[in-house]
DNA sequence: TTTGTAATTGCAAAACCTTGCAATAAGCCG
DNA sequence: CGGCTTATTGCAAGGTTTTGCAATTACAAA
């Protein structure tokens, strides 16, 4: 498991530049409870840096994503969060009906992963998914 | 397999009004190859009936949605595209790195949403998803 | 430490989708 | 057919996210 810091070092192996912006975007996510949206990093950035934009926020997080360091989740709220990769691995069963979401290992998904490699040659990438659908309690 | 005209019967049958933008709506996704955006739908309405706003044509979507008839799937373009129910079911497996999209059986899920069933009690809703992540050509 | 260069940012605008509200009209009933 | 009721619509505004472009700035190299 990754600790704290790890995307910064991640960020600079790679060549790109550690601007405050960023390094402020990244520490809001690494202190989050792994579940934060955009509006709240950049409620958190503005904070202590006032003229930071939030278009600058989403490209640190779209950068984040294509290097694998966060993931995107959408809980169906209109918006999306992210988790940090390193934090854990796992996925969310939401109740379409009720709202109540129920956390899944990393491990339900793997069999699918395995099939569609094996028979597709196809390397998914299924890492925080939210899966949709009725809970136990609120019927099938 | 359903066919042309199920939408608007299962729509009286639960007791929803037959509107004329309802009915272009349904029209434009029956009509289509089963993966329509909303701004599609919504230029094929508006050539009929011109005074349409696309607010009705999402909210149609919606309710289509919530009624089962249709499934909305994210292919990463920025939009989702629609697909009536009676279309047949599957998914795609898309590639990030090239674009790629590959149909996948119905039954590929299948062993999962057995499982969530069997030991969450979850009825998870799996229909035409996207899935994201690399093909067989752009490497592992 | 200064300079150069290209990555990064802020800003403004736009794209996609949702929502509140007053006006409209579908379908029931007589 | 005509009126009644309430679901549905159009409009306008707002929320979330993306994008083009000129200005800025991180970092490498001198």
């Amino acid at each position: 498991m990754n600790h704290s810091g790890d995307i910064v070092k991640k960020l600079t192996e790679r060549g790109y530049r550690l601007t405050p912006q960023r390094l402020m975007t990244i520490a809001a996510i690494e202190h989050s409870d792994g579940h934060i949206s955009a509006e709240e990093i950049y409620a958190q950035v503005v904070s202590k840096y006032p003229h930071v934009n939030i278009s600058t926020v989403y490209r640190t997080l779209e950068l984040l994503k294509q290097l694998g360091l966060v993931t995107d989740t959408d809980f169906g709220e209109g918006r999306v969060r992210y988790h940090p990769v390193g934090k854990g691995h796992h996925h969310h069963l939401v109740c379409q009906e009720c709202g109540a979401t129920v956390d899944l290992d990393e491990t339900a998904l793997t069999p699918l992963k395995d099939v569609l490699l094996r028979e597709y040659g196809f390397s998914a990438d299924l890492r925080h998914l939210a899966i949709f659908g009725r809970c136990g309690k609120c019927g099938s």
